[in-house]
DNA sequence: AACAAGAAATCGGTATACCGAGTGTTGACG
DNA sequence: CGTCAACACTCGGTATACCGATTTCTTGTT
């Protein structure tokens, strides 16, 4: 297949994930064209698909943006992995076949370097298809591209310096718990544990972004979407 | 606002809703053109988005087809409802304004006679418009997107013929127990109303789905997607 | 100096010509 | 009669010219 359109989405996409492109940059087709090599045409394509992925925003008539980071979208997607990722969980508990199994032990055990700054990054890979792996394993396409989805939204938090490298040994061994969970089939104890997994990852982001707040300012949107009261969102959690 | 494209896309959307445009039916963009009076460039970006929602199905190189039923989506589908309208339930419960709950009271008590068939499509609508209301109550920009896509998708089974229509009073009982506890900020009852009201909706519509499997084959797809098993899914209920 | 009207520039929206990928058909050859 | 290669046809992919919406800058008037 030689298309100019899918690659270039793909490159596109890569960029705004890992920050590269700057959250909030307003930009023309023509721009983005000159960028990556492209006409307009693709670059168009490209950037629609990007808009309903939520990573771009269009303004009819005037010109595009990377998608600008609030805590409100923050706030939004954690709160959909709450939701979802328990109930991937469990359905994988449930679907996975060996294979995956396997897979997810691999991804799991991925130990990162501290130290090593480029080895942060390839932990938010790992993290990645660890959680798009059992997301895949519920084997409900559509419920699992939503899931993958937000995984992706929410990476452009982590590229841009809310960091969980502290943390690191607790997400593995959490991780750990959850594959463990899955791979005995017992639904309900992988339920609970990504659960847990979810509240804690929730609980340690929201000290750091107080401080990204302010620190990162001039990528965080002036969400006019939210209330003051946001930033207390009380997250219901489903009882387990 | 004055573009081609976007009330171009509303009105293919809805016909495809509504199975105006037969399910499984290829096309090409000319052709589609042809039908709503449009050049290409709109066409091509209205299908865009059409596929990105599931109801339109794109081949490189070789052209369109409306998305075709599958029982494999339905699974999928109802599945995803499980798992999130329970929550936005919850959610809305704790966030919903005076005027959406005032808004859901009367969306939930709309009454529909049986006899006439076109009030059969008005409670569709009604009934995705409150699901829908429900989903927003939840000031989750993100999940109210998504539930309302899911809801898109299953309307055209229903659309199709896969009818409610004998469970009319029931499935209103269903939505004001549901709307009550909302109401009443109850975000446990109602997280088990609407578990309660789409486990009864799953049942419902699972010994229709037997019947319509053969009666409207046409519009189904021959599924290589899914297992013969997978008539018998077993539903991962969330405990509540 | 403030402001309003209009010109010009910018940018996406749309139409369309052209190109190359994928399929099906046909006819020559074994 | 079967096989396969070349060709023609169809359709989406891409590039681009043109148009209209929107904003910005300029300029003249008060």
């Amino acid at each position: 297949m030689s298309t100019i359109s899918e690659p270039l989405y793909r490159r596109v996409r890569k960029d705004i994930v890992e920050c590269a492109l700057t959250p909030g940059k307003s930009f023309s087709e023509a721009e983005l064209g000159r960028l990556y090599h492209a006409s307009r045409t693709p670059v168009r394509e490209a950037c629609r698909r990007l808009e309903h992925e939520g990573l771009v925003r269009i303004i009819p008539f005037r010109g595009y943006s990377i998608a600008p980071l609030s805590v409100a979208e923050f706030h939004d997607l954690q709160e959909m992995q709450l939701i979802f990722e328990p109930a991937t969980a469990a359905l994988a508990a449930e679907r996975a076949n060996q294979k995956e199994l396997d897979e997810m032990r691999e991804l799991a055990t991925y130990e990162y370097n501290i130290e090593d700054k480029n080895s942060y990054h390839e932990f938010l890979q790992t993290n990645y298809q660890l959680h798009s792996l059992i997301a895949q394993s519920s084997k409900n396409k559509r419920l699992s591209d939503v899931v993958s989805n937000i995984h992706v939204r929410l990476m452009r938090f982590f590229y841009l310096g809310l960091s969980f490298e502290s943390h690191g040994p607790t997400l593995v061994a959490e991780h750990i718990s959850l594959v463990e969970a899955i791979r005995n089939r017992d639904i309900e104890q992988a339920r609970h544990m990504a659960t847990d997994h979810i509240s804690k990852a929730i609980e340690r982001s929201a000290k750091l972004l107080m401080g990204a707040i302010r620190f990162g300012e001039a990528v965080f949107e002036a969400s006019p979407e939210m209330g003051d009261s946001q930033l207390a969102r009380k997250y219901i959690v489903p009882r387990i």
